[in-house]
DNA sequence: CTGTTAGCGCTTTCAA
DNA sequence: TTGAAAGCGCTAACAG
């Protein structure tokens, strides 16, 4: 008792049922040419009696053109990307380019076989948020632009790779959050969500390598945790940063040994969601309050820190906008526009805004 | 000063590179057929040393089948769809099905536009959560069923459609937060997140029809609401459901409303993250308190509600079951199992969870 | 302005 | 086992 259906009508079918030839129903199917008033209707006509409906695949095959856009991200299940993902899509989607997802699970193998699942698909432009360290493990990202397919990075630079980025400026956001910490009074402040390193480095030269081994982004953000002790005078201590695997888990473990210190940590700079929910567990677990006892800062705000108990301040990322100007400027790419320029990567730089509430307050004397 | 790139080598150029006829290289490469393991390695070698990939659109041209699963959502950039996603990609991409996403910002005509850009990207199969709200709405649907598209609904069914819908069972969910509620004293528990509409209806009857004609998982809900309300042999006040706008200004402006009558609500039911914030706020604006004041459960559990003060009880939906049940149903249904039965639709329900935090107490007296 | 013809790159009979 | 040739549905020259 199946559902009766014949093969899908072909333009062929559309152009005898029109009585023309077949390239005048390709020509006003396809909306490109010049047809006749008249037989535009008839070819109209014929088309919807038969529900024809064009076959891109075909018309991409003959074109070379498939009018879709590959996005690669860790994951599309974190809000994050997915925020970014739908800044990509919409703004695709204006200009008739539909988006291929694919979520690697922050592997470099992964990255790599959805570059090759996408150049086989033959996307018309790619947009990844990279795990790629450098020049030698993002082969498969020159290799996408050596057959031509336009490639930009989002969320994440890779250093040394020339090729247009859009991101924030992950550094000086970090910066900013710590300086206020600092400016709060603070000297103890901890940072929670390091490099994924087994041991504690003694050095701090040691942590900035292993960053730099590391995500580019949590990389930045060390950086900027250390621009702004420096800026302050103030001493690094192996001690306050977070190090070991980037989960929840790590994270309470972490707040409690930095809150249990005997010089403890006074407030906390959280790299990520789970960075900041964890740090919360951890000084709930531990009898703390935010921000009388610790004070706190995260980043990526949400419409829940706006509700918390207190509020949290937290630095906001532009997710949209960061998938719709990645998306304009890859169009701009597939539309020919010049790359980035020979004496280095075009950097296009997002604003991210310090929302300040109320998890920020003195040390307590 | 661009790089220099030849058009990507085709299995022509392969085959002429290993000196052997187009079939036999289109077979090692393709993977299918039999070549001698003396040719398969010439072939394969050649296609090595050309830098060979295969272009899936030819091969989907000619096999009729694109590996590629079409989803259709209302928004990637909501969590919630973006876990859903997130569980379908993983499911079919480990059966080697890509997937291209399109958001609808919840509107019906975006959504019959998605589903003819996936008719003609000739996608195998289709998984929606659908903004149709009965049989004269989805013709969209019956439309890639009738082109041979399978198609499932996830997180959505359509009253009428028989097809395969993976779903949780709202109306239970809603009944049981509810009846929680009332368990614990409540008597005058407000449902936050109605149903999009102008006035306030007197009648129980007008407001259960006003949800039928929108949303199926909110009207499920309210029914869920007025379920428990009646196992409880609780009267039914139409002041203490939300209609309007779906929007957290609006569950502000009603929720203070509904604290500000003279009989106020003691608790609060909310259906999804938005409403609970909204709520939160309300009654912080209004000096009450969670839970001595009001209790308080919503939709939704995520991981900030496990660290808010107080720690909020919530629904807890299997956001990636949802999606890797839909992509396996799909799967099955490519590879040409049965759809549903004619006597009603496949409905595979999926389990919730009420997560009993601390945000429900007795009403203060 | 319209129709004919030749591909796009791959799979798939069909002979050899 | 292998190769030649046809065909998937559409676009794009090229005549007419």
């Amino acid at each position: 008792m199946t559902v009766e259906r014949s093969a899908p009508p072909t333009i062929s079918e559309v152009a005898a049922e029109a009585g023309v030839g077949r390239a005048t129903a390709a020509r006003t199917l396809g909306g490109y040419g010049y047809v006749s008033p008249e037989l535009r209707s008839r070819v109209l006509a014929a088309a919807e009696r038969l529900g024809y409906r064009a076959n891109a695949l075909a018309r991409s095959m003959s074109t070379g053109v498939s009018h879709t856009l590959g996005v690669i991200v860790a994951d599309i299940g974190n809000p994050f990307f997915a925020g970014v993902v739908r800044g990509i899509s919409d703004a695709s989607r204006a200009r008739g380019f539909d988006t291929i997802v694919l979520s690697t699970h922050e592997s470099l193998d992964e990255e790599i076989a959805a570059m090759h699942v996408l150049i086989d698909k033959q996307v018309d432009g790619i947009v990844v948020a990279s795990a790629a360290l450098g020049p030698k493990t993002s082969a498969h990202i020159a290799e996408a632009w050596s057959r031509g397919i336009p490639v930009v990075l989002v969320d994440r630079a890779v250093p040394g790779l020339e090729l247009d980025a859009v991101v924030i400026d992950n550094r000086e956001a970090a910066r900013e959050a710590v300086t206020a910490l600092i400016a709060a009074g603070h000297r103890r402040v901890g940072f929670v969500w390091g490099p994924p390193i087994a041991g504690r480095p003694d050095r701090r030269r040691d942590l900035v390598d292993a960053a730099a081994r590391n995500l580019w982004t949590d990389g930045e953000r060390l950086r900027g945790y250390l621009d702004a002790l420096d800026d302050a005078g103030l001493p690094f201590d192996a001690d306050l940063v977070m190090v070991g695997e980037k989960t929840e888990e790590r994270a309470i473990a972490e707040v409690e040994r930095m809150l249990g210190l005997d010089d403890r940590v006074t407030a906390l700079f959280c790299t990520e969601t789970d960075a900041v929910t964890g740090a919360l567990r951890a000084i709930r677990a531990t009898g703390f309050r935010v921000p009388a006892d610790v004070s706190l800062i995260g980043f990526d705000d949400s419409s829940w820190a706006a509700v918390m108990e207190p509020p949290l301040t937290m630095i906001e990322q532009p997710m949209l906008a960061l998938g719709t100007r990645a998306a304009e400027v890859l169009l701009a790419l597939i539309d020919g526009a010049p790359r980035s320029q020979p004496d280095g990567a075009f950097r296009h730089t997002l604003d991210t805004r310090l929302v300040e509430r109320s998890s920020v307050a003195p040390p307590s004397a």
